[in-house]
DNA sequence: ACAAAAGTGTTGAGAGTACACCCATGC
DNA sequence: GCATGGGTGTACTCTCAACACTTTTGT
């Protein structure tokens, strides 16, 4: 019998912890999400979204970081806790609860550690999800949600980007997460006068066009912003 | 040694798992918690959040759910999942990660159930809160984060009222947990604008005053406006 | 008649939205 | 000189914010 914390009177029932984490990118104009192969049953050949057991001697944060180290190489990332996903019947095996985190990052700024021969890792359009195991389709829709959500009040969004980027690129990130196209000098009026920006002496050439002024965010990490938001929603 | 989800090796570590409740109700013009007295150790006679541990055979929601209603008698209430705090050293007498939830009921549909010789159960101004056992001070500020930012874009502040309320009524609880006053025409306009409300026929008589109109929320249950919000923060 | 809360409109400022052309470069 | 993306300003609409007096009732 046990009726509040702590008073369970001898009995204590104890949980399979799990950590699952949605590990945003953007690659050729589109929003992608990584993937491991699952090498064991259940869902044997699925793939899923990379993830863990929590250890004995970590916390839930540490075991989501390490989650995803295991899989790619990778310094800093934005990591925020998503949900807990605590149905009864969520996996196969029996009781299993997890808590899924997303994570932003700049695709240069991470490789994968798919040559290992256990695991095979690979990023997929957001759009085109192949089948994806447990309930891991609906988790990567959460985060999604978030994502969107968040990125027209904070400036998550620029740990998408790399540390200098131009005014176009920043403007795609948006169009690719939002899945919108978004006016150009609307755009840039909104993201300069937000005083977020630092204009680089820089510029960026790609080809044979008109070479691209480059800005950097000059807030040491995300911030919320109290205002408005960045861009408007809907 | 364990590297991914079910890739254990034999070795799978269990962990209890606890649910908190951070029950708000308006009263005497005041945002309320309820908090319970702790009658074993840790923190015995410290207050507490109510809260338990989550059983082999419940969902994560489901005992959140059940912790309450081991404290109250409620019928529906708006129980949200808030955070899960999986920190190592949040609980002295070992390891336990704890999922916390906030919920919001009217302060007439609740009633204590106070009369057990074990259990004593209180509710506490959000302003002048006493000492509170584990991190729950923490768990607290997280949750009146949560329902001022949430009571600007979505419905949930109606969970707070009765089903017929007066604009005033409406506009006092925004201004207790948003914790400022507000205006009252622009108050009123955006909220008869918004078109969520049902202006009843009865007036509600209180003292020697003008009679108030009273009002219903059209809506099933809690939506998420689409539009800019019902009150703009900050 | 007076105390107390209910109810009601207007104006100015700022933000959002829509929209089209010239610029700098590489080839 | 042309193809490619970079860069820029204005007018209209709508929402927000500030603000004060009249109405209805009970005593």
């Amino acid at each position: 019998m046990m009726n509040s914390r702590g008073d369970t009177n001898g009995y204590l029932p104890k949980h399979a912890l799990a950590v699952d984490v949605v590990l945003f990118t953007i690659q050729a104009a589109q929003l992608k999400v990584l993937l491991i192969k699952r090498r064991q049953p259940p869902y044997q050949g699925t793939w899923a979204l990379p993830g863990g057991m929590v250890g004995r001697d970590e916390s839930v944060d540490t075991a989501a970081l390490r989650a995803l180290q295991e899989e790619t190489s990778i310094g800093n990332v934005y990591l925020e806790q998503l949900y807990t996903f605590g149905e009864l019947n969520r996996d196969p095996r029996g009781r299993v609860i997890t808590v899924a985190y997303y994570a932003l990052v700049n695709a240069e700024q991470v490789s994968l550690r798919g040559s290992s021969v256990r695991k095979t890792a690979a990023w997929f359009a957001v759009k085109q999800l192949p089948p994806v195991a447990f309930d891991h389709r609906r988790i990567v829709e959460y985060a999604l949600a978030r994502l969107r959500n968040k990125i027209n009040y904070t400036t998550v969004g620029f740990q998408l980007l790399p540390k200098a980027f131009t005014l176009t690129e920043l403007q795609s990130s948006y169009e690719v997460i939002l899945n919108q196209s978004l006016d150009k000098r609307n755009f840039r009026r909104k993201m300069l006068q937000l005083r977020i920006l630092a204009r680089m002496r820089e510029f960026k050439k790609k080809g044979r066009q008109r070479p691209a002024r480059l800005y950097t965010f000059t807030e040491p990490k995300v911030i919320k912003l109290q205002e408005k938001g960045i861009i408007v929603p809907f």
